[in-house]
DNA sequence: CCGTTTTGTTACCATTATGTGATATATTGT
DNA sequence: ACAATATATCACATAATGGTAACAAAACGG
């Protein structure tokens, strides 16, 4: 169940807000300044922030150092918008601009924790990134185009980091259950993944049984 | 930032709204007649106008001619409160009664510009801008008609960017769940997407999987 | 009602992905 | 070191996949 902090100083709104996301099934919790918001965040750890910039008092952005790691959307008054606020959209943070629809809310916050969730799922190895809701791998920098049939061996191998998978057992979970070939298959597919993603150490050859991606 | 005039002949009074308004981050520019007002209208777009009913010359009713599409507040004391003036609730105008406390100014204030505002969130890459409130797409300045398909599949690659999505997810989320019909459908309006907005690159093919909207 | 637009399907083609056999190289146990 | 076994590499036939155009059906608008 995902707990989202809701600050905002128009308690009106701030129900409303706070109706709606329980709907979807979002807990929330609500505050109407910084001061509060602070007290909350020491309290309890929250999966979002909505976060009104113009609070009475202080200006949203003087409260952002208090919620590092956590994603945080802006709700803003259009005239307010401004340059910082829009170079947010692709991070853990976005923005929404009053008045929103309940529903644009809604959709909003789904995507901030679906990304920001998926940003700690890159699984990271010497110079090369595997994203794997993205199916893209990056080696320096640089796209690594994979086949469908590499990239899902190599997912498995990353779900199974440092254990030795037999043949078998690859051709089970990469290729399914009733794929009915060459366990030699498999030896061909570790090489091509080798050799595109430099990792000749680091998918190890474990005579006898099969594979271990050592990380 | 929102810019608002306020048009008003007692000064003092004018002053107290300013510094009330730019307390709550609005910038404002006082004017104490017509002629002023005009003046300020013809060098500057504001966001909303403050004006006095009761203006010494002229009725403040007799300048809102010089401001079409500018939502306004009308100020006015209890004695010139008139039916025309009671009627103006809900639209982009609204009315208030002198003397009236500053919060509830600034409330309405914060109303009309948040009501007259269109929440226009836009989507924009490679020279092409998606407006996903009215449905449209330019490409260049130019106008590009999608049909509704079309768009709501763009939509939905939008609100899902940087992510592989299926085809089978695809045809839930922009056909329905119920959509009984080929996953070829899906394939057939990509390449009608990417014709459309030049995105053959933008719209990226997962071999096996589906597509991804990159940016 | 009919003409137009939108939408979904089909068939065909080019391209890519894949599994496997042949062969070379490496590893292992004795 | 040597034989036995296992793994790596290469090349290629074939299967799978997606792009495309043309068409059919459905929805729309007057």
């Amino acid at each position: 169940m995902d707990q989202i902090l809701i600050v905002e100083d128009d308690v009106n709104i701030g129900n409303l807000i706070q109706l709606n996301l329980e709907l979807v099934g979002y807990k929330s919790h609500l505050c109407v300044n910084g001061i509060e918001m602070k007290q909350a965040l020491a309290k309890n750890k929250y999966d979002l922030i909505l976060l009104d910039v113009m609070l009475p008092g202080q200006s949203g952005f003087e409260l952002i150092n208090s919620c590092e790691g956590t994603p945080v959307i802006y709700v803003t008054a259009k005239g307010e918008l401004n340059d910082k606020l829009k170079g947010l959209t692709l991070g853990a943070e976005d923005y929404i601009v009053k008045p929103f629809e309940m529903m644009e809310l809604v959709a909003r916050v789904k995507v901030v924790l679906r990304r920001f969730r998926k940003d700690t799922q890159l699984f990271q190895l010497d110079g090369v990134t595997v994203d794997q809701e993205n199916r893209t791998v990056e080696k320096d920098g640089q796209r690594i185009d994979l086949t469908p049939r590499e990239f899902t061996l190599l997912s498995v191998l990353i779900d199974n980091r440092n254990i030795a998978m037999s043949r078998e057992k690859l051709l089970e979970v990469a290729w399914g259950w009733d794929f009915e070939g060459e366990t030699k298959t498999v030896d061909v597919h570790i090489q091509r993944l080798r050799k595109k993603l430099g990792w000749e150490k680091q998918i190890q050859t474990v005579t006898k049984i099969g594979y271990r991606l050592e990380v």
